[in-house]
DNA sequence: TTTGTCTTACATCTTTGGATTGATATTTTG
DNA sequence: CAAAATATCAATCCAAAGATGTAAGACAAA
């Protein structure tokens, strides 16, 4: 029963020794959460969370020694439920982006006030994701950036749009990595005809082999075509 | 200077008669945009877009006779610089997340409130993306997750770790459609050198031939490693 | 009905790819 | 330094891949 709202168990990494302590003081007054740890070293801070399975880390991940994303990243593939939020100095929409990409669950800036900071722990704490507004359009930004050139490809002019439905499933199949009787044996038909397909497959993409054949269907968001018909 | 303070032009696209009625009527009458056309048709839609260039459409992404987030793409395509918005009547989190990747600068669900969606229409008039709060959290759900498995894959064990430099660099030939002669010709080297290498890479991948090579390398982030070393 | 496209199929031939063995020089590393 | 790994090259052999031409049946559109 008294364990039922017990305090969230807070662990801090940062290398600056100084706001290390800044921070651990900072919660320790004005939060109800516990600090379980506080180190400068991303190794460390790993160690500690296995040992001390907080509920939130604060990450600093501009760190010299071991950057702090991968330290996320390592964290996240132990999978041990922790929810780490990335503390930066920079509102860089690269940073916020690959942070959010690896798991990160929130992101605070150096800079932001405590009070927000408290916030934030608070949401994450409680199962959401938390980003400052003035972040969230940064982050969204770089997001529909990265996905341009992406969209351009699966609109634009495509060669693949010229493959009859028999060849697509043909050039699936060798986007799988199979030889001619692979494909055979699972279309049902004669290697002669898989020949047959595939050879129209090159003259319809301008490509000399099979493996340009698939180096062409993937760059050309083959793949997401068939996504979404299924 | 009379069109300084000019109001911001709005198309309203929704495949609903009534629903499109009543959206016209809420902004006519609550907001200071204006509605410069409404339309029950996707196509339709893109035209007026194109002869009115309003600053902002609102898009229903749920209809039957063209999707609506195709409808987006094409708009984002012939880039007029307007700001579509998308309504949906799902909170869907892989229809938002869509959305978003093809450049809609706001997503609003139907039953929300008449005042966030023109709380909406202001921010992203003023060049800014929104999201409201909850649809952010599923948004990030969702875009974590479609990155966990990217994210397993360049931490996970790699048979490309096994792989000397010089293999390398013939499998990133590989990875571009060389053949042989191809490889040996932008390596100085001789074919047959080549070939044993080719050989040793398949050895070492455990694949049966070049296809199956490139596909392993490009689906565990073989590329990446060579970004981040260059 | 005719025309055209698609799917199936085969034969033939040439080229490329892949496996294996063996050898030598260079580089890395213990 | 000595041993191990790497990079280079060659010969050979078989299998797979690719090019080309031909053609029949299905089916849809004009």
């Amino acid at each position: 029963m008294r364990e039922f709202k017990r305090k969230s168990r807070v662990l801090l990494i940062d290398d600056n020794a100084d706001h290390l302590r800044g921070v651990k003081e900072l919660i320790t007054l004005e939060s109800s959460y516990d600090v379980v740890g506080a180190t400068t070293s991303a190794n460390m801070g790993i160690n500690l969370a296995k040992k001390y399975r907080p509920d939130i880390i604060l990450m600093d991940i501009n760190m010299p020694e071991k950057d702090g994303l991968q330290a996320i990243q390592e964290l996240e593939k132990l999978d041990l439920g922790v929810k780490v939020i990335a503390l930066s100095g920079y509102d860089d929409a690269d940073l916020i982006f690959r942070a959010m990409k690896i798991g990160a669950k929130g992101y605070v800036l150096k800079t932001m006030a405590s009070a927000q900071l408290i916030y934030a722990m608070d949401e994450v704490a409680s199962g959401k994701i938390y980003l400052p507004t003035a972040l969230t359009s940064r982050f969204f930004e770089f997001f529909q950036q990265s996905f341009k050139e992406e969209n351009n490809v699966s609109s634009g002019e495509n060669l693949l749009s010229y493959l009859t439905a028999r060849e697509e499933e043909v050039l699936d199949l060798l986007t799988q990595g199979n030889n001619y009787k692979g494909i055979a044996g699972k279309l049902f038909i004669s290697e002669t005809t898989v020949k047959t397909h595939v050879n129209n497959i090159f003259q319809k993409l301008q490509v000399n082999d099979r493996t340009q054949a698939v180096l062409y269907a993937l760059n050309n968001g083959f793949n997401k075509r068939q996504a979404l018909r299924a």
